[in-house]
DNA sequence: CCTGATACGGTACGCCCAGTACCTTGAGGA
DNA sequence: TCCTCAAGGTACTGGGCGTACCGTATCAGG
């Protein structure tokens, strides 16, 4: 009746993808193991045998749809580029597959193993490394000063952006909120650290 | 043996105490109904008379120990207030006061009432109106551009910090940080919006 | 083709915890 | 005094995580 007995990386692409479809279904809390198990059409052994707790599963589930694009913008100025930067990281959030990973964020806080994995997905790397190019670009161009390449400051919108997930419920932050990001706050900032500004009021 | 059977706000008192306790002791994960009924010296039934849930219980006693004082600080300057009020802020969330707060936000993902509740303490009103009054300050003393005065700038320095949390693993980040939020973010954000600035590149 | 080793499948547990039901017992008010 | 209501005690359902045990299919090697 069935196609044969499953085994090794076959049968593992099945729990993936039902761990996945769970997610997406029922979100993080609703990811049963019992469950997992049935819709992969297997049972809860062949899931411990490769993962040892939930946790871990979920996140490789997270990490099999999860395709780690690199996000790439070229705009032609600094403004257009922070701002689709800006939009794309919205898109992506507002998502089920976002929706997730918040689950998976607030899941996991006694997880330290999991989190700091979940970390580097959720904007560590590839992220800030694309504000960084988009502002070195910037400054080639001569819209930025050198001295405002630095990790804080390059990826300060993104920080914004994150605050403002967290004041409001859920995410899909209306488009207007991201030109404001980028118009009163990043470039701003970018121009202010431009100055070698005697401060306004030098005393002391 | 007993100083005789404890009813009403009493009782009230020795649960929310001791579910207190567990917080601290265990977090949030580990604040079990029985638990906190064994060591308020109760059963669990008079713990569900009072909260439905155990998320409500959670964020009762947190309400219970979080004294809620208005952060007010007023050292002459707009960067010795905002440093201040930054290094109060990591104070408070570095204490295991604030890790109970954290194990409380991420457990209610869920529970769409209680995240009202404590984005409110996390962050909401008050503090935010502290920032505000900061600025307004600031704005009085000619230290800072009026145009300056808007939510999302003057809180800014606490979305920093949030976002400093979420980097690290724990919190209590090192003071040369909060300087550094203050020197080569803040001030260099307020500067700069208080030039009507030529866009850098005025192509279109 | 036969024989192991390995891993899959099935089922049944143990444990813990949330939340509920039901009854007994004490305290305070009328 | 008696009556009511809340507190205490205990047991139970339901469900989820993680484990144990055992039969069985698949694969590798001779």
């Amino acid at each position: 009746m069935t196609v044969g007995r499953r085994r090794g990386a076959e049968l593992e692409e099945a729990i993936l993808r039902a761990a996945a479809e769970e997610l997406r279904a029922s979100g993080y809390a609703g990811m049963t193991m019992d469950k997992v198990a049935r819709r992969a059409g297997t049972n809860k052994n062949a899931i411990y045998r490769r993962w040892p707790q939930r946790a871990a599963l979920g996140v490789a589930a997270y990490k099999y749809v999860a395709d780690a694009r690199t996000p790439t913008v070229d705009t032609g100025s600094l403004r257009g580029d922070a701002l689709e930067l800006l939009r794309q990281a919205n898109a992506t959030w507002s998502s089920p597959h976002g929706a997730v990973l918040r689950d998976l964020l607030a899941a996991a806080a006694d997880e330290p193993a999991l989190l700091e994995l979940l970390r580097e997905q959720a904007g560590g790397g590839a992220l800030s490394a694309a504000w960084f190019t988009l502002l070195g670009r910037a400054v080639a161009r001569g819209e930025a000063p050198p001295e405002a390449v630095q990790p804080r400051v390059a990826a300060l919108p993104m920080t914004v952006l994150r605050g403002e997930y967290a004041l409001r419920g859920v995410p899909a932050v209306p488009d207007e909120v991201l030109v404001e990001i980028v118009d009163e706050i990043y470039l701003p900032l970018i121009r202010g650290r431009g100055l070698p500004c005697p401060k306004p009021q030098p005393a002391g």
